[in-house]
DNA sequence: CGTGATTTTCCGACTTTTCGGACAAAAATC
DNA sequence: GATTTTTGTCCGAAAAGTCGGAAAATCACG
């Protein structure tokens, strides 16, 4: 799970009461006081989300909105509001915000919040590091003549059975369901030598 | 893009309200007046989510929500409670509600929350089905007779190289490096059409 | 509708693979 | 240390696969 909360606030008072109330929830608060201070833990790959005021001195938090956007618009940024200032909140959340919250803010609704948006960075994360294997598989499929492809996947195939039965070529052929001596012709063929697979306890190593 | 929500809401004033709302905002919504009622909708692959009024004639909401979490705890449940009775929101959250809103609700911060909740079940869903997708094929790598295992990977390579030249035998044949013919006999063998990949401009159908 | 290009099928000689049987060598069992 | 089992290699006939050539079917286009 993601747990870390980049803040960026430049109010030091209100910055340090998030930081602990967030620690008292296991959370990983990284405290900054301003937009160009924060600007370089913002990645596309950042295991967390963004918890920004939206009016600070330097830069305004529409800014942040917009870098963070840039840089991965699946990363969840919480926008901190002035008390009942409802339509900047919703031009927020237009925006792209994740959510926004009023200033006074209550603990428990802001870990609430902020909890949400962690759970959907994970999702975000996990669903891209899926993505990732799966096209890795699927590349097994290039380049290369009809023959040396199959030839590779058979060596695999070949090398896994005889893994699995610890290097003994007849116990292996029978699991392939060929004779012997097929295995034997095929291992000739391939330049596989069964003594490679043997002495190994799991048989996969 | 999941968008049914699933409206447990015994007062019918209110619910139609709610109803008009999300029909605005082109969401589906699934009206019903009681738990009995909205049983059956609820599945581990319903495509939305669930918003529930916490106190109701018949059930509790908090019963509502025990039973979505045992038919799919990653089935995000909106709970709709009294104006400011915040313990019981507490709980709620605690107990596994994914949010919850004070009862004269605004319609931006309904529909901005029943978005969330929909974002987080879109990303379920489809976190479900890529997992799926890669069991799927890391099976191949096991199981079945070595001529299987190798017919079916062969099978892979000729129809890639197929869409790939958009069914064009001669050119994929060139492609994997082996004579016209051979790649029909091959395929021949394999039972596969050259037609069955061709009309498709990317090759992938 | 004809003409040329392309796809598909069929043939047949040639090569490779399969697989049972045999056997010596190595390992395991008693 | 004798016996049984397993391994690795070789042989050879039957089966399967390869691939050039060619004819038939289909498509493309003016």
């Amino acid at each position: 799970m993601t747990t870390k909360v980049l803040i960026i606030e430049d109010d030091s008072a209100l910055r340090s009461s998030i930081v602990q109330t967030l620690e008292l929830e296991d959370l990983e608060p990284i405290p900054t006081s301003s937009f160009t201070q924060a600007r370089r833990s913002i990645r596309s790959n950042f295991k967390g989300v963004v918890l920004s005021d939206i009016k600070m001195p330097d830069r305004d938090g529409f800014e942040v909105l917009n870098f963070v956007r840039a840089r991965d618009p699946d990363l969840p940024v919480v926008l901190l509001t002035g008390y009942s200032d409802v339509p900047t909140a919703m031009r927020a959340i237009k925006e792209g915000a994740y959510d926004y919250l009023e200033k006074p803010c209550d603990p428990d609704r802001l870990i609430d919040t902020l909890r949400r948006a962690l759970d959907h960075r994970s999702l975000v994360l996990e669903n891209r590091a899926i993505r990732d294997e799966l096209v890795d598989q699927q590349s097994v499929v290039e380049g290369g003549t009809l023959n040396e492809q199959l030839e590779l996947h058979e060596r695999k195939v070949i090398e896994q059975a005889l893994a699995m039965e610890n290097g003994k070529v007849s116990m292996a052929a029978k699991r392939l369901g060929i004779p012997r001596n097929t295995l034997y012709d095929h291992m000739t063929r391939l330049r596989i030598v069964a003594k490679a697979f043997r002495n190994s306890d799991t048989g996969i190593e």
